[in-house]
DNA sequence: TAAAGTTAATGAAAATTTTCATAAAATGAA
DNA sequence: TTCATTTTATGAAAATTTTCATTAACTTTA
């Protein structure tokens, strides 16, 4: 099988988004048309990004819409449930851990950990909270690949660090300092004022200069 | 002015928060290959990016840390502050409202909406939450050209449509919609569950195929 | 002062990603 | 059935982005 550039990864997604949703809106076929309309992209495109996992489209009348959900699903390793670690139960972390979106995806939050004592012991939602001396036992013993962290940028390395000692693969990592390690560790910096710092320089740039954005 | 590829604004704003960071560490003068290693990229491609705005770094010593943070900032409208408008404030609302990240970064929110009876008039720090039907007004009066959108999906196009006729200029998109217009508005995505789900993939995928990633 | 080592700037080359063009298969209408 | 239309699949072309190679400027060391 060929490379799967990362920006298809990132588009495969979307894709599923929208099959899905059409799905429900009872739309049995799809083309690629539809898709990469919805998303401002070429048809070629999407054609191609799919093209990267077999062919199941049918000439002249698009893709079964079922189908290429479960397919999609399957390449995302969506098919099954995740279990997932939150890492800072601050401001952002206690509003993820309610956030519905996460299970309704296919994740569960099942744990979650803070160094506050006043927080520790308490329960939000399913979740009770428990010491981050506790990471490693916890993380280990409940098989957990995935985590969550929305601690402050101070300590994101370090807590990272004993993530991925622990058992962790996979880290989503809220912090405002850029993680980064090598194969096979994935994280993905989410930087929540850095995305506001990007619609700016387009408010402040578009219009006067000849940047063709 | 040659035109600029979105990749290189999305890396500009790491680069400035690196230079920042560095600047406070004392660092006067910072290479091309610091910048680059801390996240992982090529020097040349920092250098590259730095010299569509000009050329300020100096042969043999590299960037001057002050300048370099200067001008970045200047690049990207953060040598201002920006008022912003948050609407929904629901768990990842009020959350945002509360995060201290975008008050450090310059951008002050400076109000809340929602349609919430029970939340309307009540108070988040310094901001209070304003029925949804005063969005125009205040938005015009206040002259505010961001919003932060964190509502239910189902309601995510309608809300935008009215924000962007009353002035906004850009959005911060937290609503699991893809929502997109053209120039010369600005939409940024961000689908909390979607970062988990592109990190699946390659959880799933690695070292299973050779997938090269 | 001279020589060796760094480093930015820049145009060229390479790699990657997107778009295009064509062919083949399926559909629907006449 | 036949023909026009739609749409996927796929290899080629174009565009974009990244990396490389060279040059020139500055720094440091002897």
């Amino acid at each position: 099988m060929k490379r799967i550039p990362e920006v298809t990864v990132e588009r495969l997604i979307k894709y599923l988004r929208f099959v899905e949703e059409m799905e429900k809106e009872g739309m049995r076929n799809l083309t690629a048309k539809q898709i990469a309309g919805s998303l401002g992209l070429n048809p070629h495109l999407v054609r191609k990004d799919l093209a990267y996992f077999g062919q199941f489209g049918k000439r002249g009348k698009g893709y079964q819409t079922e189908k290429l959900k479960e397919t999609l699903r399957k390449i995302m390793g969506l098919d099954k449930r995740w279990r997932v670690a939150l890492v800072g139960v601050g401001n952002l972390g206690s509003a993820l851990l309610r956030y519905p979106g996460f299970k309704e995806r296919g994740f569960d939050v099942i744990c979650a950990f803070d160094t506050s004592p006043q927080k520790i012991g308490k329960q939000i939602g399913a979740v009770k909270i428990e010491s981050m001396d506790k990471i490693e036992e916890i993380i280990s013993k409940e098989n957990i690949k995935i985590a969550i962290l929305s601690i402050p940028k101070e300590a994101a390395e370090e807590v990272s660090d004993r993530l991925l000692k622990a058992g962790i693969m996979g880290i989503l990592n809220f912090a405002p300092r850029h993680l980064q390690y090598s194969y096979p560790f994935r994280v993905l910096n989410v930087d929540l004022s850095l995305y506001l710092e990007s619609l700016t320089f387009y408010l402040e740039n578009d219009g006067k200069k000849n940047l063709s954005m």
